[in-house]
Formats: C-alpha cells, sequence, structure tokens
DNA sequence: GCTGTATCGCAGGTCGACTTGCGTTAACCG
DNA sequence: CGGTTAACGCAAGTCGACCTGCGATACAGC
C-alpha cells in the first residue's frame, strides 16, 4: 500500500463554506429526520454526518428550530398544491386528503410540532408555513362562491379553518386517524350543514 | 434582637413528606405559570420556591412535564362545563365561548402546548384532557339530534371537532384571535352549512 | 415509645441546546 | 496572484432537564 510518510495524517478539517456547507447540512437534517426522528435529529448529530462543526452550524442558524425549520421549509415548499377541478367538494376533498397525507409524514409532523413550539413571551409569530397554506386554500372556496355552488356571504377563511382545523387537532391533540372518511365527513359536515333538509 | 445562641442555625432542610409536599409543589407550579410563564417555570426554581429538594421533585413526578400537567389537571378540573339550554345553538356558542377563554389563558396555553409535545417514538398518548373535554361536549349534538333540531345520522364527534377544531388551530399554530364573531360564525357554518339555501 | 422503611436532602454527573474567544483558512477582489 | 475578510474549526463553558448513589429522617405500625 501507498500510505502517506507520516503515519497521522491528521485528517484535514473539512472546511466546507458557504452554498456547499448550506446544502450538505440541510440535506443531512431532512434525512435524519425521516430516519432518527425529530428527537433524534440533534445538532451534534446533524454535525457529524454533515460533517461540520457544531458551532458553524450555530453561527449560521442561531438555533436548532431554524435550522430543521430551513430544512423542511425548502423541502416542503411544493407541497400542498390547490386543485382545480370545477367543483368546490371535489377541490376541498382533493386538498384535504394531500394535508392529511403531509401531515402524516414524518416532516409533516416535524414541522407542526416546531410551529407550536414558539415561545409566548416574546412575540416571535413564525411558523407562517401553516397559516400561508391555509390563506391560499381560500381561493378554493372563492372560486365556489363564484360558480354560485356556495352561498354569496360565504366566509373563505371559515370554511377553510372548519374542514382543516380538525386534521390539525388530530394529528397535534388527539392522535386520533385521518383517513378518507373523515376527510368526506368534514367537507360534507361544511358544505351542507348539520340541519335537517 | 433575640437571635439564636449559634450563629448559624445552618437552616434545618424543610423535609416536607407525603400530601403537604405535593400540594405546596403543586401550588407553587400553579402560581409560577401565570406569573413566569411557562418557559420561566423551570424544575429548579419550582423547587426553591416551594422549599423542596430538586431531586425529590424529579422522584416524584419523573418529568417537568408531568409535574406541570399534574398541577394544571387539578386545576382545570372542573372547567368547561357542559351547557343545557335547550337549543343546539346555543349550548355551541356557549361551550365555545368558555373554551375560547379557557384557551387565552396563560394556564389554558400552557396545558395545551404541553398536550402537543409528545414523543413521536414511543407511544405515550397523553394529553388526553382536550380528547376527554371534546368526547364529553358531544351529548350537546345527541340531544339536538334528539330534539330533531340536527339531521338524524349527524356525526357528534364530526361536529364538534368541526367547531372546535379551528379555535385550536388558532390558539396554536396562527395566533389568530379569538373572539365572539369566529365562534357564532362558526357554529352558523356547522349548523346550516356553506351551500346557498 | 421504638423501630423499619419509604421518602427526602445532597453531592455529583450526563446530555443537549447555546455561547464566547481565538486561531486558521477558504474565497472573493483588486 | 497576493491580501483581506468573513466563514469555519476548536476548546471551554453555561444552563436546564434528568439520573444515581448514599446518608438522614419523618411517619407508620407495633
Amino acid at each position: 500500500m501507498h500510505g502517506p510518510q507520516s503515519p497521522e495524517p491528521a485528517v484535514p478539517p473539512l472546511r466546507r463554506r458557504g452554498e456547499r456547507m448550506r446544502r450538505a447540512v440541510l440535506g443531512t437534517v431532512v434525512e435524519l429526520l425521516s430516519t432518527q426522528g425529530l428527537a433524534g435529529t440533534t445538532v451534534a448529530t446533524v454535525a457529524r454526518a454533515a460533517g461540520v462543526h457544531e458551532t458553524s452550524i450555530y453561527r449560521r442558524w442561531r438555533t436548532r428550530e431554524n435550522l430543521i425549520l430551513d430544512a423542511l421549509a425548502t423541502e416542503l415548499d411544493a407541497a400542498l398544491p390547490i386543485p382545480d377541478t370545477g367543483v368546490v367538494r371535489e377541490d376541498l376533498l382533493r386538498f384535504l386528503t394531500s394535508l392529511g397525507r403531509l401531515i402524516a409524514t414524518a416532516q409533516g409532523r416535524a414541522l407542526l410540532r416546531l410551529s407550536v413550539e414558539r415561545d409566548e413571551t416574546l412575540e416571535d409569530r413564525r411558523g407562517p408555513y401553516w397559516s400561508d397554506r391555509l390563506e391560499r386554500a381560500k381561493v378554493i372556496v372563492r372560486r365556489g362562491v363564484e360558480r354560485g355552488e356556495l352561498a354569496a356571504d360565504t366566509d373563505p377563511g371559515l370554511v377553510i379553518e372548519a374542514v382543516a382545523g380538525p386534521l390539525f387537532v388530530r394529528a397535534l391533540l388527539s392522535g386520533a386517524p385521518l383517513d378518507d372518511t373523515l376527510v368526506a365527513g368534514l367537507v360534507d359536515l361544511t358544505l351542507e350543514g348539520a340541519r335537517p333538509r
């Protein structure tokens, strides 16, 4: 073997800078999240796996929370498309179904959990991710109103919150399953109401 | 001043045992929660304020989470009564209003936050508090069905989740306000539906 | 009243998040 | 292509959650 003369090459410290380091670390985070879960994704672990020093991570992202949020925001940016089938019920069904699937994902659950853990003291107000998605989904309702499928005075935000809220509650609080039956029941209840007709 | 002969009385370590210690610690937790918030309620702080050693707290409650959950469960046990006015809309309105008020409380928010922070790895499945409350609220819907106010095939759980879900989502995710307008809009939407009539 | 045992005090330690100071080098810029 | 600087490596340390062993005592049962 043609080894180096010096018995200990002293492992040249890999200083991956700038964008290269950023991508390496973020990729490692996403991978660790799906294999080790949120609890297993510690800053020290990420640093080791990405071949970067822990300090460098803290200097760039400030907190573990920022780190993971950054990785997930990049990863889940394209998720939750807004369907446009021409029928409100169908649009809501599809949107809720993909929302349920996202929430069932390890990454989705992690994003959810981290969005909740905000300090109540300082108004940090982050986690715009979910608020944004719900905001975007309002067009589904608006299109339904324009088509005459829904009452003219329908509040789009209210409808979206009413159908999506239970999914979040189940994922965060009760742990109850998120199946298609629930989604369909929710949509129909919100569209038709509970009054006898 | 008639001080004791010994210059340092060496502060006899107060060993409050059993129920006395339990009440002292839990009372301190509730107090600290409303004055210092969740982040300020650390085990060391509680121990000092209650005149108890940190180790004793860990031995009895295992985790900080258990400690606070125990204190809040005891404190909020009687909260969220189920109204029975004879009219579904009124019952739902009152229930949701008190739920919103509870959620706006420092203690309510703390209970919510802690109910979310469950490990996804081990199926610890706690936080039955909120699930229990929603479960109990189902009778409101059942009574409405019996009275003929609601369709016979109405799913009580679905209705309760649809009206309560958005409140939790706002408290946990979006931080949007919980006013009476929202509550009324939610109840009416769920009862009447969004379809034009 | 005396003893036995579970409970508590206390010292010391692990682990993860986060910080600071200082030396070193990669990367951009003229 | 040499110089400057911001980015990185590294050592050391703080803080809070949580654990362990050991000695001491409050309270129960006799």
